[in-house]
DNA sequence: CAATATTATTTGCAGTTACAAATAATATTG
DNA sequence: CAATATTATTTGTAACTGCAAATAATATTG
């Protein structure tokens, strides 16, 4: 096997290397990634239980309830106790949340763009469809529960 | 924009997947993900000074020390202090090492094999070829010198 | 060749992370 | 409907991480 062909290696240094050109801009804010992460993710999907904010932001749920301690504590989110049902919290982007975000995304934006510069649109698509692919090919953390039930 | 075309988001969860799936195995022979990263970068590239090392495994270099320290206390690793400039110390795999390596190597090559089952040699050459091509789109950790260097 | 600058790695420290257990609520079941 | 199981989140704890400063060595320069 070659390092430079192994995706787990590949992929990962990607994504070093998103967060490292990333990492000026959110600084700017006083943002962490993490949270960066969690504002996309409501930004984009609106509200969310812990739960599903775990799914969606590839976060250990039990680590992002402490990124969730910190971003209400700099007024970003706030935790809607028992909407529905009371054993769950919904998390909402605050107004200032909003803005942050707002204030981030031209940044995310410009760095995503810039990366595939030299991309056609098609290799652009053919990139994104596979890497959604990929991750779907992956078991997830479930991978032990999921092969047991077969 | 939309989150699931968004790069950092697609590739970010694939590597967690990654990540997730590959630990109940590193789990196995008690060997941390980061360390992980060092042992295949080793037995494939050969010794490494620290800095070399960071570079091949995007682990940050005071982090990386510290993944040394826990690494050469379960003798994975020694460290050869000024082979040939004394400020730079050589990383070598201990003979333990490599068999850990080869323990794991089955494990990972599966679990990458696994992971594309579903694609075509075509594909997967081409998803290898667009992560290479995106991560020199990216600017590393140096964005802000080479910038400013023009 | 002494003083200063540069390069390579480690360490102090203040957070961040993740496992497992605890808590808190709803759902099931005898 | 009380007892038990399940689901959702938080918290205790021990280890991990990364910035910035410290250390240690070589290179440059006046």
């Amino acid at each position: 096997m070659e390092l430079g062909s192994y995706l787990p290696y590949l992929v990962n240094r990607v994504g070093q290397r998103f967060i490292a050109d990333m990492t000026p801009a959110l600084n700017k804010v006083g943002v962490d990634i993490q949270s960066w992460r969690v504002l996309i993710a409501l930004y984009q999907q609106g509200g969310q239980p812990v739960g599903a904010l775990s799914d969606l932001t590839s976060i250990n749920f039990s680590t992002l309830s402490r990124v969730l301690d910190r971003m209400e504590k700099k007024l970003l989110v706030e935790r809607l106790r028992g909407i529905d049902d009371a054993r769950s919290v919904k998390i909402e982007l605050t107004g200032k949340g909003r803005e942050v975000t707002e204030k981030i995304l031209p940044h995310a934006a410009a760095l995503e763009a810039g990366s595939v510069d030299d991309f056609s649109e098609a290799e652009l698509a053919t990139l994104r469809q596979l890497l959604a692919k990929l991750y779907n090919g992956l078991n997830g953390e479930n991978a032990e529960a999921d092969r047991l039930a077969g």
